[in-house]
DNA sequence: AAAGACCGGTCTGTATTGCAGACTACGCTC
DNA sequence: GAGCGTAGTCTGCAATACAGACCGGTCTTT
């Protein structure tokens, strides 16, 4: 009993915001994903969207890919082993502290 | 897939806080519980404690039980139903958002 | 009776941080 | 040149997690 409950006292806080658990999550599932999706779908303004993905990157949990789509400048994030590492333990501490 | 960050975007945050998580979990696995083995459990601080349990209050998520033993007061919570249900629904959010 | 250890609780101060929105810079299009 | 779409920085605000000091009260120990 209160082993589950310090696992959930330890959890990860860099995933579990939910801003960033959600970038996590789109990036686990789709690999490469641009800024202006992201921004779409989780419909964060793009200050915010760009300080998450800033601390993410910070954390080595994702890369971010600057590129050029012609001549207008395309951002893409990628997640890392590590973010990937960081999300599945995540989840694995999680469940195991559900009730 | 966009359901399901906003799913995540969307989770009830007096339950996501880990301190809270925590509260609200030994309660709904124990039904009554004092105040002293809850601090010694989580390891929070008692004014940190107090803090998290006077907020899960107000949103109706527990009740707090004010009795002696004695002389010497003895303060218990106990989870209400709304608070069951949040956390339930807390649980079946993060689930169904699950990569 | 005085000192010190518990009980629960309030209050204050600090540091962090989520977030929106304004502003910048660059190139393209009309 | 005006206006738009890229992305990004910066500032300011509001919320809040947290520790620790302090308090009223009781109990125990000396």
């Amino acid at each position: 009993m209160t082993d589950r409950i310090r696992t959930l006292l330890d959890l990860d806080r860099m995933v579990h915001e939910p801003a960033r658990l959600a970038i996590l999550t789109v990036l686990a599932s789709a690999g490469s994903v641009e800024f202006k999706f992201l921004e779409q779908v989780t419909r964060l303004s793009k200050g915010n969207l760009n300080s998450h993905a800033t601390k993410l990157e910070t954390a080595g949990y994702l890369e971010v890919l600057k590129a050029f789509r012609g001549k207008v400048p395309v951002t893409s994030f990628r997640i890392t082993e590590t973010g990937r590492e960081a999300l599945a333990n995540y989840w694995k501490k999680l469940m195991a502290a559900q009730s």
